[in-house]
DNA sequence: ATGAGGTGATACACTATCGTCTCACAAGGG
DNA sequence: CCCTTGTGAGACGATAGTGTATCACCTCAT
């Protein structure tokens, strides 16, 4: 990542992850709390809300960019690569987990488009895997691309939440992105009714 | 659905999921122009806005019981009462889709726990389809539970946003949910792996 | 020692929204 | 006709949060 900032900036960035997190509506004195800042530095490192908000989600999709073209790289085959990719983004939930219920956000042009590239580069690797034979031919990409971000949401949900370990986490997402929820028998059955 | 409305009620609240779908920080001035009612209107019909949103949740809550325990009620099997609980809550998603970025009710206790009571009911359909062989037995209940309520609100969304019909999406869904997005071949070489 | 830079605390003005209240008006029933 | 009921419009105070400004303090380099 080429964005620069000085240790109170990331310590106010990482407290901000946190609150919003768990509380969308924060107040800037409560992540300044959480930062152990006075409010006024908060405001000295940040114009104001909007732009604390802004360089979050600029995080967010530069560290989420990064883990996902570097398992990309490492990848011998399409759907290795995006077995990889949805791990790796999952591992970075933590970054964007507050982008959720982020109201504040929605007019923010440039960050919707951000998220729009993304899921269209998922749908590329998707379409890539698509030609290995590794992805069901009947389904449409975009709603494929759809279900896996949803479900990876609430992986990272999940991991947050405790209900599950990281690493489980990451096996159990990949088998139920591929394999879904069924068995063998019953995609037969469905098949067939 | 025991609770009964006026007529002007029911309008403020038709108006209030509208507006708060599309923006989660909506005030009051908007859902009552929304509404095409006087601010004061809304004031009337409701104490105030945690009293509206309170009303909203439980409406929503109701209508996905009812629409869930009617489904469930006509299915022989536990997997095709799945199946039809999860059709039917998707086509009930206008109800509860205000409440994605509603971090308002965070601190709502009750609408929590009916939220949490709702998922071990989706919880106790997938044990019981377990019991019928048609759930892949290596999976954890809880996981699964997950991940399909995540793919309904994505279909949800999907189908809000357009980029789906209806029909389509209910099929492409529980395709989705069952088979997952892999092919046989695919998933054989993950079990491989 | 001393000056610069960064900080916490605090006070302040400003704004948006909430919630209350009042008043005039329209519709409908007796 | 008049009375009731519900409404829209708007004024109003209260409150919470934002963003700015000030001041005392601490630390570190010179």
């Amino acid at each position: 990542m080429s964005i620069t900032a000085s240790f109170t900036e990331e310590r106010i960035l990482d407290a901000a992850r946190r609150v919003l997190a768990a509380h969308p509506g924060a107040t800037m004195d409560e992540i300044a709390r959480e930062a152990r800042v006075g409010r006024a530095t908060v405001f000295r490192c940040f114009k104001n809300r909007a732009a604390l908000l802004k360089t979050l989600a600029r995080h967010a999709i530069a560290v989420t960019d990064h883990v996902a073209s570097e398992a990309a790289a490492s990848a011998e085959t399409a759907t290795e690569a995006l077995r990889r990719v949805v791990t790796a983004v999952l591992g970075a939930s933590d970054h964007y987990r507050f982008l959720g219920a982020a109201a504040e956000l929605s007019g923010e042009e440039e960050i919707a488009r951000a998220y729009e590239r993304q899921l269209g580069d998922l749908a590329e690797l998707v379409a890539a895997a698509r030609r290995e034979g590794s992805i069901r031919p009947e389904l449409p990409t975009g709603w494929l691309v759809a279900m896996i971000d949803a479900q990876i949401w609430a992986a990272g949900a999940a991991v947050t939440k405790g209900s599950v370990g990281r690493l489980q986490a990451e096996e159990l997402l990949w088998e139920t992105i591929m394999g879904g929820i069924g068995t063998e028998a019953a995609r037969e059955e469905a098949r067939a009714g």
